[in-house]
DNA sequence: TTGTAAGCGTTATCAG
DNA sequence: CTGATAACGCTTACAA
């Protein structure tokens, strides 16, 4: 009764009067016990409510059953999600997830993979910085064979496994759709376009209008940066001159919202006038109306992927390496009421 | 070059010819070494890229540095947000967050608790799950001397620190402000009644109401469920009619929103027909319009301050425990077009 | 079937 | 100033 004392196995042999490794040996061991000393033994350690102490086991089998995540921020929806997934994973195998962020800085990843390898995590999953460029921080941890996985925002200097949203895949479709419905003059309003993000989703966009013999129409196309006011500014000029777009394609979440507020203070209907679909990874969105269709990403299937593939390589030192690149798709939350059919 | 092998201590020794201990002085130790040795160990460690082995040295210490983190669901802007605030404050202070979800189930609560404390995590940071409605697990935790900072949603069967918000004096701010724009009719639209940031929220907007002689009238405050069909159905049926309050508080972020989208469908204007002041967890939130006037909880700061409590339990052993429950002050993001001037 | 001893990496105590 | 040695909790040859 409160012990104040954490049991360990020289407890348990001292009370019983046996060695330390014939306790050791009845807690786990297999046949070389005598079944009578194995059950003594267990049933004395479940009085005692005895645990392992996973910190002597990982200083024994040099293994920490910990792995390290690096994020830019914890506290942005696809990332807490994805380390849900993480997590979930992790958890149901009988391994702990500590979390780091990088706050968006190449210096602090760095730091966080030199204090990931000094605790000797048995793995990282991360998702890089965008400032990072360099990658050697990265290829240090594999020399030391602290296996890694990359997910969201990748690249191409490492060698392994990786899993990432197929974006390109997510605006076809998307756009597809809404010439399905019979729009011929859609809008993708992006980010800047350095970002592989950008680039991906603007080549499904580009690429579907192809498919269906729409030519692309480049003052369509609408590079905005961060800042609510030009945001709304740049949006605006797209639609307010009679010979505006019939519908949206919004590449990231802050544009969809603003489209939504700016097409309203113009006095369009949505999705009369101009329908949106929208890349977002805010459940609430799909509460909004007028509605917001929204493209999601699989977050926590990215975070269960990679903790898959992670565990994969930390547990089966078995096959020769090969590392593969898992591309995952995205959802459509359709909202009837955002997409409109024309004529 | 490319070591394949975690320098220890061990090897410094060999390299150099010391004895094990005389390095580890020269890494750790204070005067008893001499300078030349100490400078060649210190080199020669660096070179190594020598890291101490923190599994050893928490084995050694009884402490792992480690500190556990259990809330209901990490993909939640509550709870990531407040981690981020957590990791803050252990990362510069050296200790590490290891995450674990309750997802809102007593069982996997207790068994968190149980992980943790077999994992011999130096303190435990909680936000209890809705079911949780014995303590056993926190006391035995208590008992275990595990240090523990309770969140949010705390209890009082546990003597311990406790951070929380101050939802009552939210509301009666909030209520106030409106009170002051002119509104005297203003409805609260709220979540079950049990829940006690529902009593907290609904005390403080009636105090605002009775501070300003304003009479309460019952049937402008409004339960609903988490529904989206149900709460759209009482939402509106307050608004139907032409004696309809011309202001709300609004207890949670999704009654927020659907307010805002049940009122345009009403073709009330928002805010001249009818303010709106919600609960809000979501960053996105002030970029809507009709603009939505949030009440912001103090997430990064909860978790700072959980921390820091819980770092100052784990680190000062001095002082004759007296814990405190610390109470944060929300924050409003006032939106101007959102608060129209009654009269 | 059981016990002894070495070892995981480190620090602290105690001799030299 | 430096070097053995024990100890942290546990597993696992190897001996008995």
């Amino acid at each position: 009764m409160g012990d104040q004392h954490i049991v360990t196995i020289k407890d348990i042999s001292k009370q019983l009067k046996l060695s330390i490794s014939t306790v050791s040996r009845a807690l786990r061991g297999g046949t070389e016990i005598r079944k009578e000393t194995r059950e003594l033994v267990q049933q004395l350690a479940a009085e005692l409510d005895y645990r392992p102490n996973p910190i002597a086991l990982s200083l024994k089998e040099k293994r920490s059953k910990v792995i390290g995540v690096i994020v830019p921020e914890i506290a942005n929806n696809f990332c807490s999600s994805t380390i849900a997934g993480i997590e979930e994973v992790a958890y149901s195998r009988g391994y702990y997830v500590t979390i780091f962020q990088s706050h968006e800085s190449y210096e602090r990843e760095v730091i966080n993979t030199q204090l990931l390898s000094a605790r000797r995590v048995d793995g990282l999953i991360i998702s890089v910085s965008n400032e990072t460029n360099r990658y050697q921080h990265l290829s240090s941890l594999i020399e030391k064979e602290i296996p890694l996985v990359m997910f969201d925002r990748v690249c191409s200097e490492i060698q392994t496994h990786k899993v990432v949203v197929n974006d390109y895949a997510a605006a076809f479709n998307a756009t597809e759709h809404l010439v399905e419905q019979g729009h011929r003059d859609i809008a993708h309003i992006t980010i800047a376009n350095f970002l592989s993000i950008t680039q991906n989703r603007k080549r499904g966009y580009e690429d579907a209008l192809k498919k269906h013999g729409i030519p692309i129409n480049k003052s369509r196309i609408v590079h905005c940066n961060f800042n609510t006011v030009e945001m709304d500014r740049s949006i605006r000029s797209l639609f307010e001159s009679k010979n505006r777009p019939t519908a949206i394609i919004a590449s990231v979440e802050r544009i969809a919202i603003r489209c939504l507020n700016v097409l309203m203070e113009l006095k369009l209907n949505i999705p009369e006038d101009v329908a949106i679909i929208g890349f977002s990874d805010n459940p609430l969105n799909n509460i909004l109306k007028p509605a917001l269709s929204c493209i999601r990403q699989p977050t926590f299937e990215i975070g269960k992927k990679s903790a898959e593939l992670l565990l994969e390589l930390i547990e089966e030192k078995t096959t020769e390496k090969s590392f593969q690149t898992v591309e995952l798709g995205t959802t459509m939350d359709l909202m009837e009421s955002s997409l409109y059919k024309k004529q």
